[in-house]
DNA sequence: ACGTTCATAGTGGTCAGACCACTTGACCAC
DNA sequence: GTGGTCAAGTGGTCTGACCACTATGAACGT
């Protein structure tokens, strides 16, 4: 078995995990207020810094208000909560949220071919070389897991091209949510990452500058396995 | 003169904000390593855990990665930090980065019809009532700053029909960038959020249920205050 | 001369206890 | 009512200590 490396959970971080499930499973609703640090440290056993860290990370996550001398207010995380809690909410105690699942693709779906229009626009010659490059890394080899890694060094270059922080952030976030169950996800992907000539047709598309032409070959990439992989998460949450 | 609340830096905020706009400004650059803990307090004149709280939260933003026992070692924020920094990157310094607000406008421009389209398949007639409300809301006040919140909360609306949660957060993200701002904009997107007609139309495309129509309305709400404030972004920057 | 072993120094992780700054609410005087 | 005062409780910060872990390099055996 591929061995895997130790996860040492700090105590910070079981405490922001247990406080955000918390919250998440409704235990804690929004405006509540949370007990005292002090009080908190001493119902998980833990020290008072400990439990500080915990919070000032959910401050930072927007989760929780935290005001000096009042009380530590819990905030609704659907409505103030970034893009960063999305892995945190795909896996809840294990199990993937498909809803939450289902919400990521639908996003990809949109977002992709805005970027790649993006790329068309911005993009020169040695974006279409790199991209080249990258397509025909995607081409070598047969192992599904593989082929995802170099599908996403593929977008990332797209992002790059687009030239766009906004989107690069975006990126950023979505990736977080997705790598953790890229090799899960192997043989749903694998369809998608198989279609190599639908990679060079987008990569060609780019290398024109055309926008349009773009977004609909970044469709045609990505609107397979969207379809394929909701249909299989609504089987997947009937079984549950 | 309209009093604003007083701001009261804390000391872990001023350190995080010091660190991190060494990272930005490139003094910082990725991969090297943080001096340690005990040594940063001792240059910044703070305690450690005051130091420890903002390492935490920028470890959570993965700005930086802490291994026990190893040294603290800056990572690449463009290639791992998520859209919550985006609020941050926005303005450094007090000043308005340009770049990083056209590509938030650009990246409203493709994800809004998205929503919009989404809402349109998932919404029903309730969604079609609130939606009037709103722009009802939108079209009773005169104030620029008044109809751009308004505008902001038609489309919280329009996210909540999407029934999406990856486009919540990224609308969260967003608007937290955003808000900000929204009286220094008020006049550059005025044009935008007095231009009822075009909301009126999104709202009933939306209430049909067509997606395709909805995005195409979509689009036609947002491209103009873009393009204006593109135009407008860009003539900011030679000036400087 | 080379590779291995292992003490050691330095790092982050955690804790306890203390004091300060602030908010809150009750109470009181006007 | 209005405003002032006070005490209790909260988060903010600091100090100093100890533990767990890593990296480093000297000592060792070959």
């Amino acid at each position: 078995m591929p061995l895997q490396p130790v996860s040492r959970r700090s105590v910070t971080d079981a405490v922001f995990d247990q406080v955000l499930a918390g919250m998440v499973d409704g235990e804690i609703g929004a405006g509540e207020t949370l007990p005292s640090e002090r009080r908190l440290a001493e119902v998980l056993g833990v020290s008072r810094p400990a439990v500080r860290e915990a919070l000032q990370r959910m401050a930072q996550t927007r989760l929780v208000e935290v005001r000096q001398g009042g009380a530590t207010t819990v905030r609704d995380f659907r409505k103030t909560a970034g893009l960063d809690l999305l892995p945190r909410l795909l896996v809840r105690a294990g199990n993937l949220d498909t809803a939450v699942a289902r919400s990521i693709l639908e996003a990809r779906l949109v977002v992709g071919p805005g970027v790649a229009a993006l790329a068309a626009e911005r993009g020169g010659p040695a974006v279409a070389a790199t991209l080249t490059g990258a397509v025909d890394a995607l081409a070598a080899t047969d192992d599904d897991v593989e082929r995802q890694r170099h599908a996403l060094a593929f977008w990332d270059l797209v992002v790059d091209a687009a030239d766009s922080l906004t989107f690069r952030l975006m990126f950023n976030s979505l990736r977080a949510a997705y790598e953790p169950a890229i090799e899960a996800l192997a043989s749903l992907m694998s369809e998608e990452v198989g279609q190599i000539g639908a990679y060079r047709v987008l990569t060609a598309a780019i290398a024109e500058g055309d926008p349009e032409t773009t977004r609909a070959a970044a469709e045609r990439v990505l609107r397979p396995a969207t379809h394929n992989l909701i249909t299989a998460l609504e089987a997947l949450e009937e079984t549950t």
